[in-house]
DNA sequence: GCCTGTATTCAACAAGCGTTGAAGACTAGT
DNA sequence: ACTAGTCTTCAACGCTTGTTGAATACAGGC
């Protein structure tokens, strides 16, 4: 029953391989024995701790999603404590949406970076995006969203709505670091220049919000 | 050599099997098999139309993406020409790179979407995101960022790539129709609502444009 | 009615897949 | 040293995969 300290390192030597490869390649392209020969262990460990493939995509999903959710609340509360009387800008509760996973990359590039290109594809995916996306951060969403309107008392359910979700486009495919914008700017901007993104994405989106909420601004 | 009408109707439906398949599951996770039952066909002709499963994906891709290049260009030919002498907002610039789709959907909507769904998980992929959409897309994107740097003198070269990639990204999220928006909004927003989609993408996507540009405004 | 080339079917190949059961190794507690 | 329980290895299962070669059907030109 009780785990040894030595098979849960190796579990998350199994997790952190899966990460990396599903990130880069996607679900079905990879293949549990290419999983388990770069985390170094046996193909059958994999089913020792973890069900089925499936079970372990699940689980790379959710290790890393509950932390990213709790630095953004954190970020959150900051902002909200930061102006006990009146409304923060919107442009400070976008930035404690977007700045917490500059933040987690800062520390750990490596590994979040695997997890914020696998978010990407799930996010993307017409197979996966609608449900898995809304399981792990509806709340969060929900409560940046009920900031956001207090900020802009102006705007629509819809039009908030719709905003959030052209946030969400810009942001996943940012964080991929596809190497896009490597080619297509010819190296004038890199996709792993983290202070570029955190000078423009939050001004961008701030913006964007603004405009849906008051056309004539 | 001279292939027959019936042939190249057949290769066709072998496209559009593969395109639907392909855009909800992904590559990997679709086999030959599949896309040539719901062609009607037998397995091996597949292999006498294409060279491979991976060529039958490449010719996925191209197939469109000439037409979706033509109709943006003619968009931004007509705007400009509505302009002779001053320059087109930059609003209109960005319907012309965004509302083209929303005519392809109108008229042919079932096999477009499963373009765009397919192009989103493109775009998004580590592996194919970068030198796919560069080679697919790349001119198109540089004549309209051309024609973005006239509306917006002040910009630099740095906030006009990132304002395209931020641009990029809500856009095929939104066109990949994964019904994110629909669970988030629980019914208020409908993934498939083009017309909320054509009164809020470029006005939300120009404001970004223009508060990188001029961050004081 | 034959002949040539295209189009389509059939059956099969080797390789790799996810997954499992049984057997061995290791680490306590006694 | 024995035992109980956790962890790891080995070898294999049945099945599916992408792909191919040979055989058949079908067309049009003579």
């Amino acid at each position: 029953m009780p785990a040894t300290a030595k098979s849960q390192e190796t579990k998350q030597r199994i997790l952190d391989a899966a990460e990396a490869l599903f990130a880069r390649d996607g679900f079905a392209s990879v293949t549990v024995r290419q999983i388990m020969k770069q985390a170094g262990a046996d193909v059958a460990l994999a089913y020792y701790h973890f069900e089925s493939k499936r079970d372990l995509f699940d689980a790379v999903l959710m290790r890393r999603a509950e932390l990213m959710n709790a630095v953004r609340h954190a970020a959150l509360d900051e902002v909200e404590q930061r102006h006990p009387d009146d409304a923060p800008t919107l442009e400070e509760i976008i930035g404690a949406f977007t700045n917490p996973l500059l933040d987690l990359l800062a520390n750990d590039h490596e590994q979040w970076q695997h997890y914020f290109a696998l978010i990407a594809q799930v996010n993307n995916s017409p197979e996966w995006g609608g449900a898995l996306m809304t399981k792990y951060f509806d709340p969060l969403v929900r409560r940046f969203l009920d900031a956001i309107r207090l900020a802009l008392p102006d705007s629509t359910e819809s039009d908030l709505f719709w905003s959030y979700h052209f946030l969400s486009g810009a942001l996943t495919l940012t964080f991929a670091e596809t190497g896009r914008i490597d080619n297509l700017s010819n190296g004038v901007c890199r996709s792993s220049d983290m202070q570029a993104i955190s000078e423009r994405l939050p001004a961008f989106i701030a913006a964007g919000f603004e405009r849906l909420a008051r056309p004539d601004s």
